[in-house]
DNA sequence: AAAATATTTGGCTATTTTGCCAAATGAACA
DNA sequence: TGTTCATTTGGCAAAATAGCCAAATATTTT
């Protein structure tokens, strides 16, 4: 694998790795419903404001969302919607292995 | 967040953490396209072979692959097709970020 | 200007991930 | 059976990630 073509993954890998968490993930699923400020996404995940704000900021340096100030608050926006997608093939995945495992338990 | 929604949101995360590395997209992609053996793979990444193994197996595990042992070679195949739609949208992040940096760089 | 509220950053530790080497296992073959 | 080839596993050290607290910064309010 030549420079050009290792680079090209690790661009990508760094997106797909910045939705790799659980609390990214919802925030992903929450700010597709429209926008939030900071305080109300650490309200719903329930962990410390500054654990969230550092999520935010691997979605937002990875260009998944977006931050606009007003006021006191931060508002982040979902800026390419089409992540979304992936939820319905993980889901895919999930099912899929479910399936496998109860073939598995038939056969015995 | 209650115990159940965290739940739900740890398995997705464990699917999407399981591409979120440049060999295993290349990996992914690659058998898109059919089959491939661990030789194969090896040689096309360019690592240690066992650092490739444990690639699939962390792929395996995620039920987004499945190994078929064929005399000494292991072939392994792509189960779920859909995550190849990964690919499209992690383009056009990429794309949008570089078309916000040009925004940017024009300002100037 | 001081106090209060919202958010980010620095720093630290604990945990996880990565990648190599060496060793073990599986299968084909002389 | 012993040898060779393909793959996996164990183990280790380096690097990256996660999450908390404390401190800094930004904004509004008093």
């Amino acid at each position: 694998m030549d420079a050009k073509k290792q680079a090209l993954y690790e661009a990508r890998a760094r997106i797909i790795k910045a939705m790799a968490h659980p609390s990214r993930l919802f925030i992903v699923e929450e700010l597709s419903r429209g926008e939030k400020c900071v305080c109300e996404l650490t309200e719903m995940i329930g962990a410390d404001v500054s654990t969230v704000s550092k999520h935010l900021s691997v979605l937002r340096s990875a260009g998944i969302i977006s931050d606009d100030r007003r006021g006191a608050q931060v508002y982040y926006t979902l800026r390419v919607p089409c992540v979304l997608n992936f939820f319905g093939c993980v889901e895919s995945v999930l099912k899929t292995t479910a399936k496998e495992q109860l073939q598995l338990l038939k056969k015995t």
